[in-house]
DNA sequence: AATATGTTTCAATATTTTTTGAAAGTTTAA
DNA sequence: TTAAACTTTCAAAAAATATTGAAACATATT
């Protein structure tokens, strides 16, 4: 396969799959030819090369750094703006768990514990519902803290963890 | 707070998440009525409840029905089909882990390969391409094997893997 | 202070995704 | 074999989401 054709593949590819995880694809596009980019673009350079607006653009890399994964650059006598990405593939996982589970998890959580709360004696519908939410909120919560142990251990966490499963 | 407004806002709360995860609205509402409905619902309560047509309903049952987490059920002297959802939490969780990898993650590692294929030699660029698109394909087989490791145990996975990732 | 070089915002538009509803399909029973 | 009871399909419509592009905004330079 051409370089070219290898790029272009990738790029749509890290589009689909962020779009099938809930993020928005121009923003996955972004990530990823920043990603394998060896120098920083400006935006001028994203949007010749993913064909995108200069208002998509611009939002999706705000989108992204506050994420934590995209940064801004700036090159001494120069007045554009340049992007990066996070070059460490550990460390952008980790960035993108603990945001979902900021963003998504957590709220949810709450949610859970709240509707959990309700009388158990109303009806057996009633009694139902708060044992499933209950037992819902226990995992859900359980599952949300061993990602934080997983993500939590510095470097290769992946190879750690694989590691002590094994035992 | 009053059992039917607990049960919409936990409706309402899950159908959200399936969103942000990338999974169809309805559909998620409808397996988080199914999950806290003490009874199998017909097709005909899933519509009334949710306020969606009969197609919409049909549609959505099937799709979480290829997923493995709703099950068709008949009742006995009754033409009518109804409906149950997973009870088991853990197993619940599992098979979304076993069929997002199937349908998501297995493809992208083939194209992942595929385009880490190409001649370093090129150029500058290039190499830069395939170092990257290698350190991701180790990654996300990893993690993904990972995955397997974690809901391949049997019961209880979430606590096994809490107490192993301590030590 | 005017101009040049950029970036951001957001209402309008385009695209994608979801939903509807009615026709076609299927199965059982009379 | 016909009708009744129920489900599926899919083209059209609606809703949700993403994208554009031009005006507003910011900041540096002359």
């Amino acid at each position: 396969m051409e370089f070219k054709e290898a790029k272009s593949k990738f790029i749509q590819t890290w589009g689909a799959l962020g779009s099938q995880w809930g993020i928005n694809k121009t923003m996955a596009q972004i990530h990823a030819l920043l990603m394998i980019s060896p120098e920083h673009l400006s935006m001028e350079d994203i949007m010749e090369e993913l064909h995108i607006s200069r208002g998509n653009t611009s939002m999706n890399l705000r989108a992204l750094m506050d994420w934590g994964i995209v940064f801004k650059e700036y090159k001494p006598g120069e007045r554009k703006e340049y992007f990066s990405a996070e070059g460490n593939i550990d460390e952008l996982a980790r960035k993108i768990a603990k945001e979902r589970s900021k963003r998504e998890i957590k709220p949810t959580l709450r949610v859970l514990k709240d509707v959990a709360s309700i009388d158990a004696q109303a009806s057996n519908e009633a009694a139902h519902f708060k044992a499933k939410t209950e037992e819902l909120y226990d995992f859900v919560s359980r599952a949300d803290n061993m990602l934080e142990k997983i993500t939590e251990q510095k470097e290769n966490w992946i190879t750690k963890t694989i590691i002590k499963l094994m035992t």
